[in-house]
DNA sequence: AAGCCTCGGATCGTATACAAACTGTGCTAA
DNA sequence: TTAGCACAGTTTGTATACGATCCGAGGCTT
């Protein structure tokens, strides 16, 4: 582990449509990596040649890395000026959530049909390892771990278009967390994904999808959409913000 | 309109992503357009040069195209080996109208809560010309429209999220209908967009779910995937076929 | 003092050159 | 005759050079 994001992501949800370059794809999961827990704030410039020289690459490699992340909706790239990780408004806060809302419940149920003994050996794994990084302290580790849970059962699931769907959302809630999320305290619910992992041993479809409504209805609930609502509006406000 | 493309889809299901530049942008319409209504069936080899011979585009321009295509799945591209039109499977058929069988009745409850005239307008207008396309006999149209139709919806729906959703999964049906359509007489049910329509307009949205869902029903059940299903398993059924 | 303009640095957009990989063909040897 | 091999052609992988664009700084004008 020679990169500097050793600890990233063991299940290691891997991107959607491969991409052809094995440095690319190193790139992208760099990045990726450190979009999710955290070290790169929503609106942090990319500049190709700046990434390129932290990670040894040309611009070509970084210039597909950061074009496969913006269609996850994870960086945006505005032509001529170049990447940045995206900064979801309120809206886009919300429709994500509503979309998770409306996927992962059925994801659950059907991977409660599907799960076998392994799956749920693998979820208790990572729900510790989750529990751990908390208890040390590390959140960053432990919301990546939250995001890898949710991708499990998507994978359990084993239904790929789902997957790569549910991946996007939960690669983009991590940044709207980043942004939006209310209570430092509570961190992530970790009680509700155990519950989720007793409904799925026991093939209980129909709780699973219960337990996974209440789990995301209870995130979104954790956020702090209403108030900021106007703020992004008032420039006058921005300019406050700045000095 | 001098692209080879002139009667591309009118509802430009603009992509999700924006590409960056202007030129890739029209090579990835005109490459996706040309999938959408069947002129390249799936498995076609994209060699680069070609491709930008074609649109007199350099190869940067068409790589970006293609793998934005990939992102999306209508495209694979393996690594060393270039990209072709994708080839779903079986299985990927099914994967993806389970998809859209949950997606988009939802989106089209949520379209009849907040169509107004214009969409309404918009629709029939739609309809109508898919429907001029069937009785001209123009095939290739009538199917691109049936897509935008469903796009359209979703855009109505006003939920980006889903809209981008959708929009995948209407493309990738496209392809799936052009390798397992079963009958080619019953040409993607119009009636049900019309019935469709009148619910959105009268702003039923328990009715405009229930229509969705049986019409995407109805679509799955004009595929032939059952007994395919084992074939590409079998070296010797392939070899067999072959001769 | 405020607004406008010009210029320079930084960054992206694109083409292209060269290297690496893969495919298929034809030759050679058993 | 057939298996294996070497080589040539084709296509992709990558770096880089050069032009275009954008943004902000500083000076100039009013």
């Amino acid at each position: 582990m020679t990169s500097p994001v050793g600890r990233a992501s063991t299940t290691v949800a891997t991107e959607r449509a491969p991409l052809r370059s094995a440095r690319a794809a190193s790139v992208y999961r760099e990045i990726l990596g450190a979009i999710l827990d955290h070290r790169l704030p929503p609106g942090t410039r990319l500049p190709e040649d700046e990434v390129g020289a932290v990670y040894g690459a040309s611009r070509t490699i970084v210039r597909s890395a950061l074009e496969a992340l913006s269609h996850e909706g994870v960086v945006s790239i505005e032509p001529n000026r170049g990447a940045a990780v995206a900064h979801p408004t309120v809206a886009e806060a919300r429709a994500v959530f509503e979309a998770r809302q409306l996927i992962e419940p059925r994801v659950a149920a059907t991977a409660a049909e599907r799960a076998v003994e392994a799956d749920i050996a693998m979820l208790r794994r990572q729900m510790e390892a989750e529990h751990d990084a908390l208890h040390a302290g590390d959140h960053r580790r432990a919301i990546v771990l939250s995001g890898d849970f949710h991708n499990s059962i998507a994978a359990i699931a084993g239904q790929p278009v789902f997957a790569s769907f549910v991946r996007e959302l939960v690669v983009r809630s991590s940044l709207i967390l980043s942004l939006y999320w209310r209570r430092r305290e509570a961190t992530c619910a970790t009680p509700a994904h155990g519950a989720l992992i007793t409904a799925l041993a026991t093939g209980r479809s129909g709780e699973a999808a219960r337990l996974m409504d209440e789990h995301i209805a209870d995130l979104l609930d954790g956020l702090d959409l209403s108030e900021r609502e106007t703020r992004p509006v008032s420039l006058a406000d921005m300019l406050a913000l700045r000095r």
